[in-house]
DNA sequence: GCTTTAAAAAGTAACGT
DNA sequence: ACGTTACTTTTCAAAGC
């Protein structure tokens, strides 16, 4: 899977070694992030440049490479939280994000801001919830964006109190534990979001 | 509470009629919140003696090699080494951060530990937080602001680092501001008028 | 890099009741 | 479902690991 890589790394040289430790471990969280090739091969990207860079000096390799394929997914817009990549890579999420803030910085890259709409698909999935649901949830986000409530707000939360909202609307049985759960986020926290819905949406 | 919010509290508004097209619709406020300054006596310290005549010190050498020195008035924390440095934190001014490190230097002649010179003062960080009277559009912001980082799921302020002064300033969505890294209190108001400045030129604020 | 100190902003989290 | 406390971010110096 990682042949064009390795054919462009020249075998006898310590970055070469580098490479094959960083791919080989980006291709095991490749799987248990389900993620596609375009993120994988953009988040080799990102840790090429960063070695070029010299930002791998005295910096754990591992966490390097989360944070490379972290960063490889706010670009693509796929939708996996520091959380995920956490847990994928036994590295804390702290380690992660702040190698990826030293990303952003050093490679001076500039990310789109994450779209809670489009995190409703996964938490959805992951709480087994209807095509109804979801297109109601995706709906009462774009109302809640034009109120530019979301600003500040972590797109998981927002999205979670979404569903929570829709699945009311909807009659469909689900509790703020189910959803909060499936989206990593506290029922606290969907509380709370929902509050600002409310009002947003004269629910 | 500052000078400023008084001062600010009577005329908070320019009249619409006399504002310049380029001029900020408000005044913002700004407080300073803590004053970091590094300190020294010139001369090694004993920081056992200290303990032992200052009863309400924290010292654990295996955990930090700084004494913990706590000041009621000014209310401040001054952590002091065996080289005779010091780093004084908590001070709301400069002047009041100088006054707070020769409170530390007299309470320590006054215990019988002998402090040949007076201290030099150097500030360090200044950390102020303000208000601009406006909303802020962060995601906007985001976009458009060179240097700036925007990750509402690390943290709800956009961080912005400002080149001149160099400062870093966090920017929230309720138009309030965290402005970090100045060394000297105007560089605390040149970097918030250079922002609001900014701001304003990019349509980022949203006035009621 | 870490350890300690202080402080604000607004959000999220984890306790206990 | 409260309230409280505590953690996230930024900045900076100090001495030592």
């Amino acid at each position: 899977r990682l042949r064009t890589w390795d054919s462009r790394s020249q075998v006898h040289e310590p970055v070469d070694r580098n490479f094959r430790q960083a791919f080989s471990e980006l291709d095991r969280l490749k799987d248990k992030l389900a993620v596609g090739d375009a993120v994988i091969e953009k988040a080799a990207y990102i840790y090429r440049k960063a070695l070029e860079k010299g930002l791998v000096r005295g910096r754990s390799i591992s966490a390097l490479i989360a944070s490379a394929l972290y960063a490889a997914c706010r670009d693509t817009e796929t939708p996996r939280t520091l959380k995920d990549i956490g847990q994928a890579s036994n590295i804390k999420r702290k380690d992660i994000a702040r190698c990826y803030r030293l990303l952003l910085r050093e490679l001076n890259l500039k990310m789109p801001v994450v779209d809670p709409i489009k995190c409703i698909s996964r938490i959805a999935s992951k709480a087994g919830l209807s095509e109804k649901t979801k297109r109601k949830a995706t709906k009462i986000l774009q109302t809640a964006e034009e109120n530019k409530i979301s600003a500040g707000k972590d797109p998981m939360g927002l999205a979670a109190a979404a569903l929570y909202v829709a699945c009311v609307t909807n009659g469909e049985n689900k509790t703020q534990r189910d959803v909060a759960e499936a989206a990593g986020v506290t029922e606290v926290t969907i509380r709370n979001r929902y509050k600002g819905l409310k009002v947003a949406l004269n629910l | 509470m500052p000078l400023d919010v008084k001062k600010y509290g009577e005329c908070f508004y320019y009249s619409s009629n006399t504002k310049k097209s380029n001029m900020p619709q408000t005044k913002p406020i700004v407080s300073v919140e803590n004053v970091v300054a590094s300190a020294s006596v010139d001369q090694k310290m004993d920081l056992n003696e200290i303990t032992r005549t200052f009863p309400d010190v924290e010292y654990h050498p295996d955990q930090f090699p700084g004494l913990v020195f706590r000041l009621k008035s000014p209310k401040t924390a001054t952590l002091i080494f065996t080289s005779g440095k010091m780093v004084c934190t908590g001070s709301k001014s400069e002047e009041m951060a100088r006054k707070a490190v020769k409170t530390v230097v007299q309470k320590l002649r006054k215990g019988g530990i002998k402090v040949k010179k007076d201290a030099v003062v150097e500030i360090q960080n200044i950390v102020a937080s303000i208000n601009l009277g406006g909303k802020i559009h962060l995601e906007q912001a985001a976009r458009t602001l060179p240097r700036s980082m925007y990750e509402p799921e690390q943290f709800p302020g956009l961080i912005h680092r400002m080149l001149d002064p160099k400062t870093v300033i966090l920017l929230f969505s309720s138009g309030k501001l965290v402005c970090t890294g100045a060394k000297k209190e105007p560089d605390v108001y040149r970097s918030v008028n250079n922002l609001h400045a900014l701001l304003e030129e990019k349509d980022l604020m949203i006035y009621d």
